[in-house]
DNA sequence: AGTATACAGTTAATTAGTTAACTATTAGGC
DNA sequence: GCCTAATAGTTAACTAATTAACTGTATACT
């Protein structure tokens, strides 16, 4: 029978994971919204990498964001539904779709940038910069051993 | 003109905690299966809070798990389809419903709470203790930084 | 008492994630 | 060259989150 006093639930890193990543992202969609930006927090990770490198297939990008081929789709439709972005069919491989910034999508990445700034900035406000980078240090380790269990999804 | 080299997405707080929370909450989800419960990670939050208190009304859930009040609607819901809680009119308020672990319910907790202890364990394997308190002292800052932002939602 | 306000829960529409099963195209082995 | 494998993308069914609008009940004020 297992004892209550061993879970302290507050403070597991499961649960504060959960909470952080989730309160982050809710401030993040309401600054974007509140600009009167129509792209939220999961489009964002895609145009700021097409901003890096354009004309990526959705495959790259899944696999640049850590999401499934599938949400891939869902999340490329809402940014051609709102003229972000533009599917153009790969010459060479036709199973391949590009994915293209429009115009419109490239004038918003400064506003996003910016405000994506301002939200990690509110989220680390008061915190130590050593110990972010320490803190950094460990999420990436926490990464590296979960990704191992993740073998073979998403392909 | 933002410089491209501003910013590190490998390394960006945001991108890590939300890649680590899902990578952990899809295999707790794996593991659960994998032991035939049927039960999910988010259910599991509910389910651990009734074990140190049952029945607690859903806006009494809502405010420990950090869910809103909607959220919680549906997860009672399939808590209930699968018949590990059962809704309860308050007799004192007929407003509330108080929330009660069932025989089933209650069954599986050790299971899901030593699988819970496996996760979290491989997450965590190669962090120095040390650093993993520290590490959590920063997210419980993050988390008091961002929850003022997201005063009167949810209410 | 009676009205207005606050509160608990629900529903509907939208975004985003999962797994499983499917289509179409490319690449490899014989 | 041909048939099998693998790859890119899609669809469908499900879980879970959001905001907005709504029902019904309790509380508070005058």
């Amino acid at each position: 029978m297992p004892e209550k006093s061993d879970y302290d639930l507050e403070n597991s890193l499961g649960m504060l994971l959960d909470w952080t990543s989730q309160f982050m992202r809710l401030e993040l969609n309401r600054k974007f919204a509140a600009a009167g930006l129509e792209a939220t927090s999961e489009q964002w990770k895609i145009l700021i990498i097409l901003w890096f490198e354009d004309g990526l297939t959705q495959q790259q990008l899944a696999e640049k964001t850590f999401k499934s081929k599938v949400s891939l789709v869902k999340l490329v439709d809402g940014l051609e539904r709102r003229g972000l972005v533009r599917r153009t069919p790969d010459p060479s491989d036709r199973r391949s779709n590009r994915i293209f910034l429009t115009p419109k999508g490239t004038s918003i990445q400064e506003q996003l940038i910016g405000l994506a700034k301002t939200n990690l900035a509110q989220a680390t406000r008061g915190v130590d910069p050593q110990e972010l980078t320490q803190c950094i240090k460990v999420l990436k380790r926490v990464l590296v051993n979960m990704k191992g269990s993740d073998s073979e999804q998403n392909e």
